[in-house]
DNA sequence: AGGATTAAATGACTATAGTCAAGTTGTCGG
DNA sequence: CCGACAACTTGACTATAGTCATTTAATCCT
């Protein structure tokens, strides 16, 4: 019954791991799924936010348009990752759009149904600002490389993100297009090509969909090391 | 006595205003004050955060060191304004270091003092989540900008910010150091000038530690123009 | 007031990433 | 197995922002 497996992605993601199985049973009898296709719209920027979303399946992108049309995309998630935490307890509009970059399911949590186990029990406020703290600090750590690194650094950062290891070699897949990687790291497809064609010289090969990694600490050295020196090694 | 507009200044913020007069007193009358200089430093990244702060005076900047070196200013705080309400919550580490730009004066609010309150009145963790979502909210605006703008145009929606009216004209105070807002806006001292160069050809002349817009709507909309179409207009 | 220090503006040059166009590869359906 | 389509790569060119050096302006300090 695929509800089981639902119910234990669910039940492991950061916002409901910390709950009593009790108030996990009450908040999941509350909750509804739904699937989506690739490219299918969760919710626009403007929205009311009403209901929490956990990821049980697939890739979900949260972006924004800008006025002057623009796309940026915020974050991407994966399996067992929850978003909209913040917005749906005020009801404020979501301050970002979420499309479905692959086919995937979704939990919704109603906002009403945390809300009343928090008066239950206060730690589950805690809990919620953890999750919440995880966004933030993906934020930071975002405009943190938007600004102090160079193109081929993020992709190197990205990579070194997708690896299991910290030392040696391995080989990762690349989780999504390719055109929504250059996105997520703020940058055009065409740059993200050529980061890749830079990251060779560091022993990146990219294969399809998957990029082998002969030495990961040669990797993050690179992605640490000065943009300047960078730049000279990738000579 | 200068306690008095201190705790005004506090119960303003929005981390606390919506919380009853009786909590409020609980809250601060747990809080501490100190003053900073210039050039101070509040924390620096990886401490352990066991304080929400509150800026009651003067400005708090929360800067990143990448590994390379490079610097990445987060944000910039002003009078009334809180941080740090996720991070202390758990105890984790700061992702941020935090630093006074101006001699300032900060609250420090422990957080068992609110975890305490919280646990009388499970509402309040609705309010911490609340200013926890602005500054999620105003993270996501920065990720816009920087991806999605041009530095003239972060530059002209900077100012925007700073108008008190919607439309004619008027004359803002630059918040803080040139150096700082180039920070603030990811991008060099000398790019922020040669922003604010380009800046004239739509009506915005800067004089010392002053701008005056001539045109306010003038300038949205060159803020939220196509960046090519933007580059047409300041030839 | 005047010299010293710091902040800001400008110029010349370089690097990084975006744009547009052309080519390549890979995938899918008949 | 072939052709059509999409994803991806590559090349040539341009724009945007960074770097470094220099000038100008503002502020500070006896």
């Amino acid at each position: 019954m695929p509800n089981e497996r639902r119910r234990k992605i669910a039940q492991n993601s950061l916002l409901l791991k910390s709950f009593s199985q009790e108030v996990q049973d009450m908040v999941l009898s509350m909750s509804s799924w739904r699937e989506y296709d690739r490219g299918e719209t969760l919710f626009l920027q403007g929205e009311t936010a009403q209901a929490i979303h956990i990821v049980t399946e697939g890739w979900v992108k949260l972006y924004r348009i800008a006025p002057n049309g623009g796309e940026a995309v915020v974050n991407v998630f994966a399996r067992g990752e929850s978003f909209g935490e913040a917005v749906a307890f005020r009801g404020h509009a979501y301050p970002v759009s979420a499309e479905a970059v692959t086919a995937c399911e979704v939990m919704r949590i109603p906002s009403v149904a945390l809300l009343e186990a928090m008066r239950k029990d206060p730690e589950i406020a805690v809990s919620v600002l953890a999750s919440t703290f995880a966004h933030l600090h993906s934020l930071v750590s975002q405009l943190e490389q938007l600004k102090a690194q160079t193109g081929p650094q993020r992709v190197a950062e990205f990579l070194l993100e997708l690896c299991e290891h910290e030392e040696g070699s391995c080989v990762v897949t690349l989780p999504y297009d390719k055109f929504l990687i250059a996105g997520r790291l703020g940058m055009k497809p065409e740059s993200l090509s050529r980061s890749f064609a830079k990251l060779k010289t560091v022993g990146v090969h990219i294969k399809r969909n998957h990029a082998a990694i002969d030495n990961i600490e040669r990797l993050r050295d690179f992605s640490e090391t000065d943009p300047v020196e960078a730049w000279h090694k990738a000579q």
